[in-house]
DNA sequence: TGTACATCAGTGAACGCGCGTTCACTGATGTAC
DNA sequence: TGTACATCAGTGAACGCGCGTTCACTGATGTAC
């Protein structure tokens, strides 16, 4: 149990779950979460489809896994993509964020889907997958305080019902300090802005309206950059 | 073959396609558009399996058809609500149409996620879908047009860069007279933001950081009236 | 109006295939004395 | 260091179930003379 000297049988279950984990995001981007088979994947690895439950207790077990996995990956390069730029740059802090969400889904397209895109019917996620879901918006509302902070403010209205403001305290308090409600609905706008941007481009619904996607993606970050107050 | 005397075979044709169709969305809200079975409609309406085929080609035909019906529902209910108020009043109008998405996907759910959300693996869109999926935008692209025409202006930059304005072409000529590249560009915004916050919510990313939807939502929708310039 | 023929809806069997999960079991690896 | 025992990985058969699609066929409905 100590740390350095693995035993052979830790090391072995270690890269084995690793290769199923693999065989099954290769499954996933051909057939989908919902026709994610086990038995597919023992296949795949050239063992019993049972060896796979002595890995993960179930389906749903494996499928859980590949969000944490999804969401720690996407998490992880936001995470480092905000930290590449001058901490008081807030617009190049936001337009890293926002490609790196959308250059992550490009090249990863089922991982994204798999995540922000339909709910797997018959799947419910479970607590395990909270936090790592929230190491994506995490550096964004960070990103937010640090507007606050540098005393700017968010281009439109600034008065905020009193019953929003009563419903956004998750969101407000997420942060040290915590947001206005002027921040706290600008930032979840450009936040659905931004993901809605993606889904449908990535779901195939500007094929037949935008020419050049990047171009076009550049100018939409730039709109929600200026919306938030940081050009 | 004239109109009026249908006969016997035709009425029962078109009553049964109307039942398939309905089995296969109550089927579609159980268990998805992945596992969406024929067999299983059969079974619910007490017939063969075969003799679907009579009704629809294959799975994917009547796939295609659940989504087409799924555009024009959509479609016509948004054609309606802006038709609904009066027509200068364009803050109304967007308003009108932004709640009738929304309520539509969250009264049916497994209808929104079919057509917007992540695509079915393996099945293709075939051409027949693209016009009913323009029903939903065109009353959207009509409403920029007329703000333009009112000599209204859309929040923030208004210099769009050559590269994107060509881009642009196909949405920017959609109505007449054709919409400035400020107004495409501030309108593909607002679509992303309608779409990705409807996303975002039915999919379950909000439920942890916003206690009432309703509030966030109207906050929300008049932000981007704001930034399309309506208020 | 009645009859002969063509069209069509629906059947049931078949093809060839897939799935998640459990269980008793074998044989290898790890551990404690 | 060597041996006895416990733990664990992996097997293969089984349970009970599902699927899309094709095909030859029956019997009802529609049509043309």
């Amino acid at each position: 149990m100590s740390s350095a000297p693995r035993t052979a049988r830790a090391v072995a279950r270690e890269q084995l779950t690793r290769a199923i984990l693999d065989s099954a995001g290769t499954q996933l981007a051909e057939v989908g979460p919902a026709a994610l088979s086990v038995r597919a994947v023992a296949r795949d690895l050239g063992m019993a489809s049972s060896a796979v439950y002595r890995y993960f207790r179930s389906r749903d077990a494996l499928l859980t896994a590949l969000i944490v996995e999804a969401y720690d990956d996407l998490g992880g390069r936001v995470e480092e993509g905000a930290a590449s730029v001058p901490p008081d740059d807030l617009r190049a802090r936001w337009g890293v964020v926002a490609h790196v969400v959308r250059d992550w889904a490009r090249s990863q397209p089922h991982r994204y889907a798999l995540v922000y895109g339909s709910p797997v019917p018959g799947y419910a996620a479970p607590e395990d997958t909270v936090a790592p879901a929230r190491r994506v918006t995490q550096p964004m509302l960070e990103l937010l305080r640090d507007a606050q902070r540098a005393g700017l403010r968010p281009a439109g209205p600034t008065d905020v019902p009193a019953e929003e403001e009563a419903g956004l305290t998750p969101v407000l308090e997420s942060v040290e300090p915590p947001l206005s409600p002027a921040w706290g609905v600008a930032g979840l706008t450009a936040w659905a802005t931004l993901f809605g941007h993606v889904s449908l481009e990535l779901f195939g619904h500007m094929h037949n309206a935008v020419l050049d996607q990047d171009t076009h993606f550049a100018c939409v970050v730039d709109r929600t950059a200026h919306d938030l107050g940081l050009a």
